[in-house]
DNA sequence: TGACAAAATTAACACTGTTAAGTAAAATAA
DNA sequence: TTATTTTACTTAACAGTGTTAATTTTGTCA
């Protein structure tokens, strides 16, 4: 069952048509992975264009040039197809609020600049924002696929930075837990009214942000 | 051209088959009006069930035994009947608002009750509030259909309320229409979250709207 | 070259909303 | 009563949709 081994070659090194082999397969899955790409590029223009509800695969596939068919040699079907989209989508997301977190000098403003750039994240990709958090919510909490990092991580950072508020004397002391689901509400609802109700807008938005935040400040009632 | 006078008929009293005539007509406006209520008892029952994606004419024409095109008899399109299936449900809802704004001693509790009475309509009601301010937000500000209430009323009542906190002297004097806005989204946010994600339960909910409650009475930044 | 595997396509199924044309029954008029 | 018109409803069709199975094309290897 032992391959002769050739004169010319007595050590392991591969021959040159096994060298050919590899290398081909290395293209042919490149290539593969260049389809996909432009299958999601092409799944990601089309879905912000039309979004949610008007977007199909048949588009997709005329779009590329391929049959509507072999989008499902790459994806499991129209749902993973948007997931991956959305994920692609919302790395920006993560590094939005990554950056807000970093470039703050302290606990309270750090703790507000997420939550702008929270609000401003959604106001510029709402098909996005849409589809994670209003449509299609159990998406956040399936793990993302390798490569990508996880989208519940940039919650992390909100808990962390209400934990680093309440450790600095400057937040009350509350379940950390409860308490960053509510600021998460707090601007959610803003983000989910603005992208929804055509009486709101950015300025809109941004307006309630600050009311929210002066709130949060002094609160709303006059202390007895 | 005048018709000829019946000796038995010397005023203008209908005759038996003039009267036949308008009975009959009314009759059949009736059945009509029958009709168009079984399509709305079809159609909601299912719209509750299906939710808005899964939700089909056709379904709704073979739950009632009629032709799907039957139904465009009696509604313009899908998006009419889905319409007013969502209104239907939503007189719930400014009753809610209402009962809620009525029976509360002073102003405080009435703006407190309100948001509970807000956030509990959106957890029974899941489907209906997706639609209405989730999905197609743009409904809730077209006019309503004659003999339905406006739903914007129930926003009137939210506005009265935190223009009567503030006369009160409990609110600190901001502008009322942004700070009810402000407020909206507040509870909005919590039951769009609740409602979309897995990880949020009726008992979240109100654990977060209680925090939201004591946030707005006491601030949740210490005082410095 | 011929055998084999991979890639892509065609055809089909079961749906969807919606429109136009056609039918049967009921109401009206002669 | 008979003829005509209105009303209520259905059938057939169109242009879509996601998805699967079968089939063809393409490229690789011996």
């Amino acid at each position: 069952m032992k391959k002769p081994e050739m004169p010319c070659n007595p050590e392991n090194t591969p021959t040159r048509t096994k060298r050919i082999q590899t290398a081909s397969a290395k293209r042919r899955a490149q290539q593969k992975l260049e389809l996909r790409r432009t299958i999601l590029d092409a799944a990601t223009q089309l879905f912000q264009t039309h979004g949610y509800e008007h977007f199909s695969l048949r588009q997709v596939a005329e779009a590329i040039g391929y049959s509507p068919t072999t989008i499902y040699l790459h994806f499991k079907n129209k749902d993973e197809l948007l997931y991956h989209t959305a994920i692609e989508g919302f790395v920006k997301f993560g590094d939005s609020l990554k950056a807000a977190y970093d470039n703050a000098p302290d606990p309270l403003s750090r703790f507000e600049a997420i939550g702008r750039a929270y609000v401003k994240f959604g106001l510029e990709f709402p098909v996005h924002y849409r589809l994670m958090f209003m449509q299609r919510g159990e998406m956040l909490y399936q793990e993302t696929p390798e490569g990508y990092p996880s989208i519940v991580d940039a919650f992390g950072l909100l808990e962390l930075s209400v934990e680093a508020c309440m450790k600095a004397g400057v937040f009350k002391l509350q379940d950390v837990r409860s308490l960053s689901a509510m600021v998460w509400a707090q601007v959610h609802g803003i983000v989910a009214l603005t992208i929804s109700m055509p009486e709101f807008d950015e300025a809109t938005a941004f307006e309630l942000l600050s009311i929210n935040e002066q709130i949060n400040r002094e609160g709303l009632v006059v202390s007895s």
